[in-house]
RNA sequence: GCGGCCGUGGCGGAAUUGGUAGACGCGCAGCGUUGAGGUCGCUGUGGGCUAACCCCCGUGGAAGUUCGAGUCUUCUCGGCCGCACCA
């Protein structure tokens, strides 16, 4: 035995030189061959990589490489989202300038990625923040605009009064400012929006079409769109102290007409503010309800609220009924018409608010086999089905029924209709922030929102920027924004806000199939590279990443770029990476390099202190629990790292991060690199036996590359690891020295290598050549199965009496029942369990199983 | 609140989708190799009862459907995730 040690660096910078060198992972412009894109979410810039970068870009090149090898023409690329909020932060806190800490970051994340060796096409790598990136964008926008599917309105902001800037819901901690502390007011602001709930239906549709998406983020999307059908219903108010006369209400349950007993509108309706500019009363409360913040899940929960304004409103259908008007803090000015009649018989929400203020609740749908004068509603509403009653005319009706009476009595009244709502908003895009695309348009007091001509395009950021004043520096810098309008000529000033960073990220993967096009990318490369065939990243993304470059290829499409319903055919969302947490006896978070174990006990290494291991978390800076990748390929290699991230865990599910993980994954590329340095295999080209004693690791073999296969492509690839632990432990178990064993012996391990290459390439290459090749291991061809020699003649079934197990026999694969029964029925173990019974029926399920019922 | 996911040995997880539960790995134990430790190799490892076999129990819990349930249905307990300006 050869007793070469396994020098994973040495390894892995050598073949990484050959591969750029050979420029291995180019994407070919051949177009006949059939293509596959495989395509990562590319990541923000930070600076470093984390494991969660090394899971995602470990399973596309999984996938990237096994493709290739099955002869495809792969698109695997990578690049930078590289606009957005960190780098504005650190020039906040640190004075660098956005542009260069954004690229000194790109710098030294792309030589770390360079070191997992992964197969990139890196000839087609952009950052967004490039004026050769965004000018495209600009250039989008300007033409959904001109189509209408750009457009400006007002809208809500959570404002930082001393910051004097917007924030992010994520940036309000406890209604106020992350940074400032100052308390978070709303504000109206006008904002640039893209029209995406054009296309709702069509987005909601054909969520059906996407089979290799994830039922879960099928499911996000289509709640997130929120189709809701029902009625909008107007309520003419009571008096006319206030200058509006009516009420409009969207509801999902018109057939509920007659047990409405309030109506409540959102802080913000209208009326609201209204009153609240006359009401000392009202205007607290609309103070109040701000507060709250915008998030659903907070207005949802929070205890519920209203003002009663004093008025009151006709029910449409019955004379003489009034319903007291209330603002109330659940309800959404940004859902249907930011306001409800409130059924507190058969709405949760609207039960408690009628508890809390003491209005009548009757109750309109009576429950299948309940008693009229039995059913009472108390604590808990009820939404079920059932039949109407309270509901003259319509009483008896199923649900379905009411609502259409409902709409058909609101229409002949002239007090409503029909109508679909969607939860789905458009698309808000301006950022009041510097660090992103500029928004092509100028504002001049004569002829108002003017588009910049497109030879001026693009418009570019300044460099010379100051952020040590509070707000954005885009409309703080002195001359930026002055300019002249395109249309008449006088003094203007430009757009100041810049493009949500989602606006890059909706386009990019059409970006890369042409990465050096004058157009963004020509409606040709386009058409032969998309969709992306697999597309892999976290499931935080499932809704709006997802969801906006859905919009946006239609949207292109719409304005001419390009002919494509849906960017992302295959989509996996892989797990979070997860590590175990630890705290000094102070609380304080410790990094996982700062503890020693010894069984159940856990010291601090440096100080010796007991150290409290505490839950299995995602890995976060805040908690510590992170473990640095770079140190990790630099102590055991990338090829350790990468088949560790694949081994233990669903790619789908979250993995915890473990040093013995790490070194269970060492040890078996230290196995591998040792079998195929064994000296006794036989010469190159020694072709694997046809018979004798060789053929069962043949056999197992076949196997191998078979399972590999099928776990590659259902992306089960903790099972893939499995299959080649498999085959190792049958190499090394195959004992003997004849011909036929030392041939197959070589078949095996070559084929192990084979296998491998996808998930640890360095090493596979490494003992490609070790094993006598001339040719990289990058260029070769995937092994194919022989299904003749994959199936047992003989197979080993289990026969059960009544369901329970007692006993297995051999038996010929695809043998006839009758065969099957009587072996079975003939085995003295059965006869045994049987005692003197008779079987009743014997089942049998051909080579699967044998159920003896008596 | 609304919507969803997940519960299988000491641990991560397999189970051909209703057909022999626990593949593969980690850990642990024993033996061998080694100057010792580690590496490496072999063997064992769900629980109970056993000298061993046999047998009994076993996929969070309860019921149901079925010849047969980890898998399907209902209820229940526990853990986790998402809900519109972080990326």
């Amino acid at each position: 035995m050869n007793m070469v040690q396994y020098d994973a660096p040495a390894i892995e910078k050598k073949w990484q030189a050959r591969w750029a060198m050979a420029n291995s992972f180019a994407a070919s412009s051949d177009r006949t061959k059939p293509k596959y894109y495989v395509l990562e979410m590319f990541p923000y810039p930070s600076g470093r990589i984390h494991m969660g970068h090394v899971r995602n870009y470990t399973l596309g090149d999984v996938v990237a490489r096994f493709r290739r090898a099955k002869g495809f023409n792969v698109l695997h690329p990578m690049g930078w989202d590289a606009f957005g909020l960190p780098a504005e932060n650190a020039a906040i806190e640190r004075g660098a300038h956005p542009g260069s800490w954004t690229r000194d970051n790109i710098a030294s994340m792309r030589s770390q990625l360079k070191s997992m060796g992964l197969a990139y096409d890196w000839d087609r790598e952009f950052a967004t923040c490039d004026p050769n990136y965004y000018q495209h964008e600009q250039l989008m926008f300007l033409k959904f605009f001109e189509k209408g599917l750009a457009y400006r309105k007002e809208s809500w902001v959570n404002w930082d009064p001393e910051e004097n800037t917007v924030l992010a819901n994520e940036q309000v901690v406890d209604g106020r400012g992350w940074r400032s502390g100052a308390i978070v007011e709303r504000r109206r602001l006008s904002q640039w929006f893209l029209k995406i709930t054009k296309y709702a239906d069509e987005l909601l549709a054909a969520i059906e079409t996407l089979e290799r998406w994830p039922d879960r983020v099928r499911l996000m999307q289509h709640n997130w769109i929120g189709k809701s059908e029902g009625a909008r219903v107007k309520f003419r108010l009571s008096s006319d102290t206030v200058p509006i006369d009516a009420i409009e209400v969207f509801t999902t349950r018109p057939d509920t007409l007659f047990g409405a007993s309030f109506i409540a509108v959102a802080a913000n309706h209208p009326l609201a503010l209204f009153l609240g500019e006359s009401n000392r009363d009202a205007a607290d409360f609309l103070v109040e309800c701000a507060r709250l913040g915008t998030s659903q899940a907070l207005v949802e929960t929070a205890e519920k609220r209203g003002f009663d304004t004093g008025l009151s409103a006709e029910h449409p259908l019955l004379a003489g009924r009034k319903l007291p008007i209330h603002i109330a803090n659940f309800v959404l000015m940004e859902y249907g018409t930011g306001a409800i009649f409130g059924c507190p018989a058969h709405d949760q929400r609207d039960l408690d608010f009628a508890r809390a203020y003491n209005l009548p609740v009757t109750p309109v749908v009576l429950p299948p086999d309940v008693n009229q004068n039995e059913f009472k509603i108390i604590q808990e509403a009820y939404t079920g089905p059932g039949k109407l009653i309270n509901s003259g005319d319509w009483d008896g009706l199923d649900l379905e029924a009411g609502k259409q009476a409902a709409i058909n009595a609101l229409e002949a009244v002239g007090a409503g209709s029909a109508e679909t709502t969607f939860r789905l908003r458009d698309w808000g895009v301006s950022r009041q922030r510097y660090w992103g695309c500029p928004i092509p348009i100028i504002y001049c007091d004569n002829c108002g929102a003017v588009p910049v001509p497109v030879k001026d395009l693009p418009v570019t950021l300044p460099e010379d920027v100051d952020f040590s004043k509070p707000g954005n520096p885009l409309a703080n810098h002195p001359s930026w924004k002055n300019t002249s309008c395109p249309s008449c000529g006088n003094a203007a000033i430009r757009e100041q806000d810049t493009f949500d960073t989602f606006f890059e990220s909706s386009w990019y993967f059409l970006r890369y199939a042409d990465p050096k096009s004058a157009l963004g990318f020509s409606k040709e490369a386009a058409a032969y590279w998309l969709p992306v065939d697999q597309y892999i990243g976290g499931v935080e993304h499932a809704v709006l990443h997802l969801l906006y470059s859905r919009f946006f290829t239609r949207a292109l499409s719409e304005v001419g770029y390009l002919d494509l319903g849906e960017p992302f055919a295959g989509l996996m969302t892989q797990g979070m990476v997860c590590h175990q947490t630890y705290q000094d006896r102070n609380g304080k978070w410790l990094f996982p390099t700062e503890v020693t174990r010894n069984g159940n006990d856990w010291r601090h290494c440096k100080t010796g202190e007991t150290v409290k291991a505490g839950r299995i978390e995602k890995m976060s800076k805040s908690k510590r629990n992170v473990v640095d990748p770079e140190i990790i390929i630099e102590s055991y290699g990338a090829d350790t790292a990468r088949l560790f991230m694949l081994s233990d865990s669903p790619p789908e599910r979250d993995m915890e991060w473990t040093e013995a993980g790490v070194e269970g994954a060492s040890r078996f590329l230290k196995r591998v690199y040792r079998m195929a340095n064994d000296n006794t295999l036989p010469t190159i080209g020694t072709p694997p036996p046809t018979d004798g004693e060789g053929m069962e690791l043949v056999r197992t073999t076949h196997k191998a590359i078979y399972g590999m296969s099928q776990d590659i492509e259902g992306f089960r690839l903790n099972r893939a690891v499995a299959q080649l632990h498999t085959l190792a432990n049958a190499i090394a178990n195959t004992k003997g020295e004849s011909p036929s064993i030392a041939a197959a012996r070589r078949f095996a391990v070559e084929t192990l290598v084979q296998l491998i290459a996808p998930l640890t390439p360095h090493i596979a290459e490494e003992l490609w050549e070790t094993l006598g090749h001339q040719t990289m291991l990058a260029d070769s061809t995937w092994p194919t199965a022989n299904e003749r020699l994959i199936a047992d003649n003989i197979i080993e079934i289990g026969v059960q009496v009544n369901g329970k197990l007692r006993d297995t026999i051999l038996l010929a694969r695809d043998c006839t029942k009758q065969e099957a029964e009587g072996a079975a029925l003939a085995s003295p173990t059965i006869i045994r369990y049987l005692e003197d019974r008779v079987p009743k029926r014997v089942i049998v399920v051909p080579n699967r199983i044998i159920n003896v019922v008596v």
